[in-house]
DNA sequence: GATTTAACTGAACACACGTTCAAATCAAAG
DNA sequence: CTTTGATTTGAACGTGTGTTCAGTTAAATC
């Protein structure tokens, strides 16, 4: 059993992944090759077959592998101050999380339709579960009068729909800092859903 | 000058752009080729060549008449009521026209990086375009003191966000009908800009 | 009914695709 | 230093790609 520490593909296996994560959310899935990820990490195209069995499943896996970093990510959070609280640290650590993983945000999103139908089911499940924690958080502030929202599971699509947004204009470098752009956006979530 | 009325391309021409613009949405430009197209319309994939100089022009075409549409169909509009009618003016009709309008929708956020940077340019400046116009509300709205929002340009990616998130769950068939919807927003567009 | 010509076919072009696999490579273990 | 086997190469497989174009078809005009 030899080359079993420090072995290649101990580096090769990341890196096969970081490329195509950025080559697919620049181009797309179906436009990159296998080739054109191979030539990014700097082996053949056969290489990539000892990590992973098809194309299909490297999506697969770059997909799963991000919902279930954001489902992990946000219980951790600790929030405090009841619904309204809550809310405000789901909206703050969303742009936050968000933000920093862009490439994985965009590709979870416009390649849904490029997985099996088993591989959807999967993907699709994360995404309601996630969907769910800011429900629950909805949900809760309505029974307690602080928030006033007719239908929970819909306002919670929209407010994720209109933080999700925030990917396709900001910039590190541009006018606005993440706290500004988070300050903006929790003020028009928490009226939102005000009762 | 023979076959100048009733002939087949016044047929064909539409039902290319018909084909291209819903299999383009289910499976995505780089996936669907030429001869996919074709077999939908009904012809070989060399006729096609009769009505587009070539695929990536195809799709640019699909989506300058989608913007062009969208922002002719807004212009139409006679908002009365100030800024806040305004609002739920744009509201309503943002909802309407974009979940009437899925697959053009749907492909002209998610192909614009199968556009070449001079098509893309166009497509990005008719979707400035749209912005400005709730723009435009808002601030109005805000300088009359309706309004309270810090960051118009911002506010309006914001909403505008959240409302294109509609058509990622709604169904016309579903629980809920489009009035409905429209009223869930509008409830909460207005309270997330409300000074 | 002959003429005109828009519309379409069908084959071909050169190239790229995902995937496979025998052979070569080379770092670590003995 | 030899052995081992994980890792990678490089070529090949069959299939599909966007696009072109000479030739065929058939509808509208005279």
């Amino acid at each position: 059993m030899a080359r079993t520490q420090g072995s290649h593909s101990d580096i090769t296996g990341p890196r096969v992944r970081e490329a195509a994560l950025a080559l697919f959310a620049r181009h797309g899935f179906a436009a990159v090759s296998m080739r054109q990820i191979a030539s990014a990490v700097g082996v053949q195209a056969g290489a990539l077959y000892n990590y992973t069995p098809d194309k299909q499943t490297l999506l697969y896996d770059l997909m799963r592998t991000h919902m279930e970093d954001l489902l992990a990510a946000w219980d951790s959070q600790t929030p405090t101050g009841g619904a309204l609280g809550a809310l405000e640290t789901f909206t703050r650590f969303h742009i936050r999380f968000n933000t920093r993983r862009a490439d994985a945000v965009f590709v979870s999103y416009m390649e849904l339709r490029n997985l099996s139908p088993e591989n959807f089911e999967v993907i699709e499940g994360l995404r309601r579960d996630y969907e769910t924690r800011l429900e629950t958080i909805l949900r809760q502030g309505a029974r307690e009068g602080v928030f006033a929202v007719s239908e929970p599971r819909i306002a919670s699509m929209a407010v994720i729909a209109m933080l999700t947004g925030v990917n396709t204009w900001f910039r590190e470098q541009g006018r606005l800092s993440l706290a500004e752009v988070e300050a903006i956006y929790w003020e028009m979530v928490r009226k939102s859903v005000a009762a």
